[in-house]
RNA sequence: GGGCGCGUAGCUCAGUGGGAGAGCGCUCGCUUCACACGCGAGAGGUCGCUGGUUCGAAACCAGCCGCGCCCACCA
């Protein structure tokens, strides 16, 4: 290590992450590292398809969760050796983009409408090319080892054509149709929007009971309702065949008041004679369960709300152009003028509202172009039934193939321009429709013009068809196709589990023949801190790119990783502070090494590594090495098995409770001596523990691991996000060592345990001996940590733990040593009785395995003596 | 109406059959030559309630209470 670098390790007593994260961020991306090869295997290689963010978004809580989990998978396995490649794309957001552009059109005094449809795509474009790329700048800072070279859109090129190969291929084999249908009107986004994007909310209305005349009598049927401006649409009144009340009316006929059309009066078993009146006034128009009644019985289907959330003229003059709003009223209003309304109750229901606009949804129904899921779903159930996809945490299976197995068709056309258009076109003049990859000519049939659909599809439509769009297919020559797909693992949260995974299981399985990924992992949802979902409106939302100012990307990616759980989780600002500290603390426990531990004596024998392997002399060195197997195997066997949380905490345990509280302790003597060979142990132990912390905090042992090499005097541009990833070494356990030194541990806190009872100085050295020499704990460590001198042989001990006794001094007051004597003596009375007693008991001897009665009796063993001891 | 999940230390959470754990916070003591984002010691839990299974239950079973979330066409 040259001097200038030497004198900034010894002058940074604290890790900056500010002045680190910049630069090594450089050099990962100048390297090339995460950009590999198209060579190999999809079972050799390694992939993620990231689930692509919105050109809309800014980094949020969970994009920064999903992101740090994912790329700890990634760079686990780029450091076992494997191709790993992270495809990055965005998603062209459809909705998300109209809202945003409208709005800005809005403010101008403007409307797409007035502009146009080609302007407001140009529009979007260009917007997309200046704040696309926002989020992914974004994810750079986080540290994500993304493929930032093959970056893709949902709307470039090559996505396109897989987008129109798809629907034209769904279109031929029968399973997208266009059709008349029940849909959920958005007026918000005046638009179509999917089953999926339909939010229920709880809201309260008035209900209100309205008679109608039944034709040829006095009499009247009351109905109820809560929308009477959709009493318009009326096509029937329909009641339950088996209501005694109604049997006599069934098969006559109602007039609609303010209307005056005759409704037929139907039984249906779907109107339950409990409520209300239990006669249901029947719009097949405007209610989907009224449609299915509507349909059973070939009723007209009238709609008189329009697709800009006004009445149309079906509606009537009266009534024609007023929102649906006013329309309340003004039925309502000409209702109670004819003395119609028989009750009027507040009723709370739930009630459909758009996830995008959070308007209201209008059900409405309206020509558009689904797609049937059934034949698609059957084999996506099966993968997942058997396991070849596996769902994790798993008690989301259960909730997928129950979606699956009760799956409905798809509206995928939306009535909004940022999107794939329709590949549909029709002659106007004698109304073919022809659906094609590319435009055709002209009617092949009357040789007259066409019309390409207005509609552009679903945005989810094409995210189903990411991790095999985003690798080349559908094209002939696909490398990256064949070396990375099936992709590994999708990693996501549960809210678009239907709305995108389910789907890309379809279709990956439709047009690849294989499923796109061999493991769902579903992450938590983030909560703010008080429990309440995290929001904008709300107020509660927490940045994360502010937490990377302040802390850096390793402390929340540490943070978010130690919080993650198998269900949603609160925000814990200590869980980031504790990743915080942990890079701190590398930092400077790495300064201690390198500053310090001089290997020349034993310099060019590395093997491999930067460096020398370890030099185990001592038991302690042994000890370090041994648990450090544990860690490796531990943080292993969590990660790969999407435990992340465990995975954090047990490095964070391993690094901070052994090594640095105990073992750096221990060896520091020796260290300063300039002891070659436990400097061998400690640089070794550095560069595993580096190795096996970076693929969680990838900032800070890299910067460290720059300073590790050119200790080692190592040259060239090797780098610590290439290094091979630690495995366990089976000759470096050794259970004695481990025994030994834990031992001399215990020995030392319940030293540190007594000076700290007995008030005795911090600093102050204590008299002490070895009761029996034969003792194996090395007691020279305890004597150091535990500040006690073995040079006194005479006297009565004061204390005794174990093999060493406490001897009287000036530091020790004899009245507080009673004391605690007397307090240790109960603490063992009673544990000498609760062992006694458990042995004593018949069932627990004869029935509990034979290790749990031994160790009861070894525990008795121990206290029993010790209890002899201070009596004695 | 169905389904999933949760209730453990002041807070956020681990802990799936053998003596209650972590981080933060709190108390006491330390300028111990890597780190005060530090070091040492400590206090603090009838593991929601009631029954049951078991030699033994925070954990398994049943019921109850409280709290989330998802799905669902009762006007």
């Amino acid at each position: 290590m040259d001097a200038e670098r030497r004198a900034r390790l010894e002058a940074t007593t604290r890790y900056e992450p500010s002045e680190v994260e910049g630069r090594i961020l450089e050099r990962w991306l100048e390297g090339g590292y995460f950009h590999p090869p198209s060579e190999g295997t999809a079972a050799d290689n390694f992939s993620i398809a990231i689930p692509p963010p919105n050109v809309t978004s800014a980094l949020h809580m969970g994009h920064a969760l999903n992101g740090t989990i994912q790329d700890a998978l990634i760079r686990l396995n780029r450091m076992r050796g494997r191709n790993s490649l992270w495809v990055l794309g965005t998603d062209h957001a459809s909705i998300a983009v109209h809202a945003l552009l409208e709005k800005e059109l809005r403010a101008e005094g403007t409307s797409r409408y007035e502009l146009g449809r080609e302007a407001f795509i140009e529009r979007a474009w260009a917007w997309r090319e200046k704040y696309g790329s926002q989020i992914v700048e974004q994810l750079k800072r986080l540290g994500a080892s993304c493929d930032y070279e093959r970056e893709r859109f949902t709307l470039d090129e090559g996505y396109v054509r897989a987008v129109y190969r798809v629907f034209v291929r769904l279109y031929e084999k029968g399973y997208i149709y266009r059709d008349n249908y029940m849909v959920n009107w958005d007026v918000g986004s005046r638009s179509v929007i999917s089953d999926l994007e339909v939010e229920n909310r709880e809201v309260t209305d008035t209900l209100y009971s309205i008679a109608y005349s039944i034709e040829d009598s006095d009499e009247v049927l009351t109905v109820a309702t809560v929308r009477p401006e959709t009493m318009l649409a009326d096509t029937a009144v329909a009641v339950n065949p088996t209501d005694q009340r109604y049997k006599a009316l069934i098969g006559r006929h109602c007039v609609l008041p303010l209307v005056g059309r005759r409704l037929p009066i139907v039984a249906d078993e779907h109107v339950d004679p409990e409520f209300g009146t239990g006669a249901l006034k029947v719009t097949p128009g405007h209610d989907p369960n009224d449609l299915e009644i509507g349909r059973a019985h070939g009723l007209e289907e009238v709609v008189v709300i329009g697709e800009d959330g006004r009445m149309t003229a079906e509606a009537g003059e009266r009534f024609t152009g007023l929102t649906v709003a006013e329309a309340h009223e003004a039925i309502v209003t000409a209702l109670r003028e004819e003395g119609r309304i028989r009750a009027e109750e507040p009723f709370t229901h739930s009630v459909p509202f758009s996830h995008r606009s959070g308007e209201r949804i209008e059900p409405l129904i309206s020509l558009q172009w689904f797609c049937r899921m059934d034949e698609l779903a059957a084999p996506a159930i099966e993968v997942v039934d058997r396991d070849r996809v596996r769902i994790t945490p798993e008690q989301h299976k259960r909730v997928y193939l129950e979606w699956m197995r009760n799956i409905r068709p798809w509206c995928i056309s939306r009535q909004l321009w940022w999107g794939h258009r329709l590949p549909v076109w029709y002659c106007d003049a004698c109304e073919e429709t022809y659906v094609a990859e590319s435009a055709p000519e002209r009617c092949g049939a009357c040789g007259g013009e066409l019309r390409q659909d207005d509609d552009v599809l679903d945005t989810w439509f094409s995210s189903a068809l990411w991790p095999f769009a985003t690798l080349g297919w559908p094209d002939e020559d696909a490398p990256l196709l064949d070396a990375y797909y099936p992709t590994d693992v999708l990693v996501t949260a549960r809210d678009i589990l239907f709305l995108w995974v389910a789907r890309m299981v379809m279709m990956g399985i439709e047009f690849t023949g294989d499923v796109p990924f061999d493991d769902v992992y579903i992450t938590s949802i983030i909560q703010a801190p008080d429990g309440r979902r995290m929001s904008k409106s709300l107020g509660t939302g927490i940045d994360p790119r502010q937490e990377i100012d302040m802390h850096g990307a390793d402390a929340v990616r540490f943070g978010l990783l130690a919080m993650s759980s198998t269900q949603d989780v609160r925000y814990s600002a200590a869980k980031i502070q504790q990743g915080g500290d942990l890079a701190n603390k590398l930092w400077n426990a790495s300064r201690l090494i390198l500053l310090n531990a001089s290997t020349e004596a034993l310099e060019g024998q590395a093997a491999g590594g930067v460096v020398p392997g370890p030099r185990p002399v001592r038991a302690e060195d042994r000890w370090i090495l041994s648990r450090l197997q544990g860690a490796i195997e531990a943080v292993t066997r969590n990660l790969d098995s999407y435990d992340f949380a465990h995975a954090a905490l047990e490095l964070y345990r391993f690094f901070w409770s052994e090594l640095c509280d105990w073992y750096l302790e221990i060896v520091k003597p020796r260290l300063y001596d300039g002891d070659p060979e436990v400097a061998a142990t400690l640089r070794w132990i550095l560069e595993q523990t580096l190795a096996l912390a970076h693929p969680m905090v990838p900032f800070v042992t890299e910067e460290i691991y720059t300073y590790l090499r050119a200790a080692a005097g190592a040259e060239g541009p090797h780098m610590l996000v290439v290094h091979p990833f630690p495995e366990v070494d089976g000759a470096l356990l050794d259970e004695a060592a481990e025994r030994q030194v834990e031992a001399s541990i215990e020995l030392t806190r319940s030293v540190r345990r007594w000076r700290d009872l007995v008030g005795v100085a911090p600093g102050s050295v204590l008299p002490a001996r070895v009761a029996d020499e034969d003792g194996e704990p090395p007691h020279e460590l305890v004597a150091r940590l535990a500040r006690l001198a073995f040079d006194a042989a005479e006297g009565e001990a004061l204390a005794s733990f174990g093999q060493v006794e406490i001897l009287p001094s000036e530091e020790v007051d004899a009245t507080q040593v009673r004391r605690r004597i007397a307090e240790r003596r109960e603490t063992l009375r009673g544990e000498v009785e609760r062992a006694e007693r458990k042995l004593s008991n018949q069932g627990f001897v004869s029935s509990a395995p034979a290790e749990v009665v031994e160790a009861e009796r070894e525990k008795l063993t121990t206290y029993r003596a010790e209890l002899e001891e201070l009596e004695g």
